[in-house]
DNA sequence: TTCCAGGGTCCTA
DNA sequence: TAGGACCATGGA
């Protein structure tokens, strides 16, 4: 990999296992929008668009410390060939890697994962992302032609009435009173420092995270991968395809490190995204 | 009309 | 600790 810096913009070559259209379409972002030949999102206080040739990434609209920040983001330095090569003996898992290899699990910021994932309960990923756009649009600072996801402060000032108006729903009350803990001061630095099951559980003081939705914000913000959000179609893929069928959180992580090991999320991702769009029967048949 | 979607909370047994 | 009702909403 190779990384090279413009007045504005940043140009990864030589890149390898990443496709740009798989990572911001595979149900963990929600505020990346198509453009022309790319996508464009407000991220780190810029309008940046984003556009990939072949093993060449280019994101413009960036400074260097922005694209400090962005190679974590898409998670371009981690070797995911020798993940999907120690993956390569399960065939269900494989079938998932085949059908969308350019996966990378990205780090997104921990405030609008953690927001984002508490309006996913219950919710579907097109509803999911139509809501993040209204709650950026009223709450969020303008960027150019794009608006930020709005702060914590803002959602903490913001009315219950309001961000239901959002379409957010019964979740509205979730997410304000999650804006007014991290805006009075919850300590998400201290998460990513934490051991794993420490981090999960302390996210679930907050409103309308519980440990699934705490494994949301684990994997896509804090960069524990070996979190393995259990969602309605990891529930589906596990117990149809695997053979699990055990109920407690506890019996669940047991069968999940003992299957998937250090990088379940990883696994995880490919399996969600080929479980919702692949069309694979994945309610048992392997 | 009913079911479902990247669930969480609260109450009861 | 487990099970179930309830919570908004829109697309299939």
């Amino acid at each position: 990999m190779d990384v090279t810096y413009d007045d504005n913009s940043i140009t990864i070559s030589g890149l390898a296992h990443f496709d740009l259209k798989q990572c911001l379409g595979c149900g963990q972002a929600f505020r990346w929008k198509e453009t022309n030949g790319g996508y464009a999102s407000a991220l780190f206080g810029c309008e940046i668009i984003a556009r990939q040739d072949g093993g060449t990434l280019t994101l413009a609209g960036v400074n260097q410390t922005d694209g400090t920040a962005l190679l974590r983001y898409f998670d371009l330095e981690r070797d995911y060939g020798a993940v999907k090569a120690s993956y390569a003996h399960d065939v269900y898992l494989s079938e998932g890697m085949q059908y969308a290899g350019g996966i990378r699990v990205l780090r997104q910021p921990v405030f609008e994962t953690l927001i984002s994932f508490i309006i996913s309960a219950n919710n579907n990923v097109k509803r999911i992302t139509g809501i993040v756009d209204k709650l950026c649009t009223a709450f969020g600072q303008r960027v150019d032609t794009l608006c930020d996801f709005p702060t914590a402060q803002a959602l903490a000032a913001a009315s219950e009435a309001d961000v239901r108006a959002c379409g957010a729903g019964y979740r509205a009350k979730y997410i304000v009173e999650a804006s007014q803990m991290a805006a009075a001061g919850f300590d998400f630095d201290a998460l990513a420092g934490m051991p794993y099951e420490a981090a999960r559980q302390a996210l679930t003081a907050l409103p309308g995270v519980g440990l699934k939705v705490a494994d949301c914000v684990c994997l896509y913000a804090l960069g524990f991968v070996q979190a393995f959000p259990m969602d309605t179609w990891m529930q589906k893929v596990l117990c149809g395809v695997y053979g699990y069928a055990g109920k407690t959180d506890k019996q669940m992580r047991a069968f999940v490190d003992e299957k998937f090991g250090e990088n379940a999320g990883l696994a995880q991702q490919y399996l969600f995204h080929y479980a919702r769009t692949g069309g694979a029967d994945c309610r048992g048949d392997q």
